[in-house]
DNA sequence: CAGTTGTGAAACCATTTGGTTTCATTTCAT
DNA sequence: ATGAAATGAAACCAAATGGTTTCACAACTG
């Protein structure tokens, strides 16, 4: 990790990580303050605070200071991105059939 | 990378790289053996065999023995998995004023 | 003003990751 | 049987990744 490399802001990096993965739940829920956050995590703060970094260069974050505090909040935007990727296969289940099919020819052959 | 580890086969982990998106696609469109697989990357066919163990192993590509070749094909089932997880987020873009009542709060306060 | 709280930046570190080159093995072609 | 083709395993490597500890600083609380 080391320092919050504003770089290449990958959605598909970002949600790799589990850690990240339920920060986004958590995020989703409520706008929390760092320390708040790393509560819910047995690692450290400064690390909870760099994948909060990882995530606010992936757009999937919003950061608004408050105060001394630094309040983290799920912006969803970027997992639209996912979805489109995803949709390139969703012929696969759109029906049970199509999927049916799908298996039978990997069996046979 | 080193070895094809069959330890945990993470769907979000195995989808985060692009030559191994890129790779699913491909193998969407056709079962192939693994030389003309790498003819359509610029690394080796080492490594593209590589990333192939890392997809067979999340589950997200079959593979079958003919001959000496070794053909791989896309399972797009595990892509499931991945589909629940975005589902949780669906009601932001479900309809597009919750959409919009999302960012005026983000704005706002 | 003095002290405490909330947070990021830096410097490190071990492990993982994506790649390469070399070698061994299996299967096909002659 | 002999050689070429298709592929994985091994050993190795540089860079990225996920963590930690320490330090500095801004902003509240008395």
């Amino acid at each position: 990790m080391d320092t919050a490399r504003s770089n290449k802001p990958d959605v598909f990096q970002a949600i790799a990580d589990p850690t990240r993965r339920r920060l986004l739940r958590l995020l989703d829920e409520q706008e929390m303050p760092v320390t708040a956050i790393s509560g819910h995590f047995t690692i450290s703060r400064t690390a909870v605070s760099k994948h909060l970094h990882i995530l606010a260069d992936a757009g999937l974050v919003r950061e608004r200071k408050v105060g001394r505090e630094r309040r983290y909040k799920l912006d969803p935007e970027p997992l639209l991105e996912l979805k489109r990727w995803l949709a390139y296969y969703e012929r696969y289940w759109e029906n049970k059939l199509s999927m049916l099919k799908h298996y039978v020819e990997l069996e046979e052959e």
